[in-house]
DNA sequence: ATGACGATTTACT
DNA sequence: GTAAATCGTCATA
């Protein structure tokens, strides 16, 4: 793709203040953001953010630092805003957030899918390669999750703690010259795949591009 | 050393 | 709708 093809918008990369606020704010404005990925390759994958939710921290039963939990695992929430934390779950999947708030404050928001927009031909075969599926798969399904969005960008604990915001790091995000979108463009609904946290569970910190066809599901 | 669990995905009934 | 896949991480001992 070149430069400043029409399919994707003029871009500009995210400073350091642009992480460093609740992460509900980041979680909003993150929507329609580029995640770029730089393979060793020297390949570009990227896609648009489409969907991503809050975790609010010690307060938040569904965080993974609930209660000052800090381990070897979660640093990446307690680091500085604009960090990735990566972390592996089931066994088999990788997930990422971008640490929000301030040093010492672990707060973050998860990227749940992109719209992809760079390197579709590599994704397909990431995904393929990682995973058992037996049917073909669709582009709106390449990065409809936040383990596929992993696996299709070659997102692992090897990225845990990169700083987003570093000139030529191997991932950071990209924001449109143009603004975030407006209110009425995200859909808001309760956060996926929570057991056990209860009142948590219910809270709206959920956030998608309203009609994108990239989301996961459940739909909002 | 051991055991329970998980911010998921996939296939199948 | 349900269940299996699969293992790092963490709490307990």
């Amino acid at each position: 793709t070149m430069p400043n093809s029409p399919a994707v918008p003029s871009l500009q990369p995210c400073p350091r203040r642009f992480f460093a606020t609740d992460s509900v704010s980041l979680a909003r404005t993150l929507l329609g953001c580029v995640l770029v990925r730089q393979l060793e390759s020297g390949e570009r994958l990227s896609g648009m953010i489409v969907e991503t939710e809050a975790y609010l921290g010690i307060i938040d039963k569904a965080s993974h630092t609930f209660g000052s939990r800090r381990t070897p695992r979660n640093e990446s929430m307690w680091a500085q805003a604009g960090t990735a934390y990566v972390y592996f779950t089931y066994g088999m999947h990788h997930c990422m957030n971008v640490s929000a708030g301030h040093k010492g404050e672990p707060i973050a928001v998860l990227i749940r899918a992109l719209e992809p927009l760079e390197g579709l031909e590599t994704m397909r075969r990431l995904r393929l390669a990682g995973g058992r599926r037996k049917t073909p798969l669709p582009d709106r399904e390449l990065c409809a999750g936040p383990a596929r969005l992993c696996q299709a960008l070659a997102i692992d604990r090897s990225l845990d703690g990169l700083d987003l915001t570093a000139r030529g790091a191997l991932l950071c995000i990209e924001q449109r010259k143009s603004g975030c979108l407006a209110d009425e463009d995200i859909a808001i609904g309760p956060r996926v795949g929570i057991r056990s946290a209860a009142e948590w569970a219910d809270k709206p910190f959920r956030f998608a591009v309203a009609n994108n066809l990239h989301t996961s599901r459940p739909r909002l």
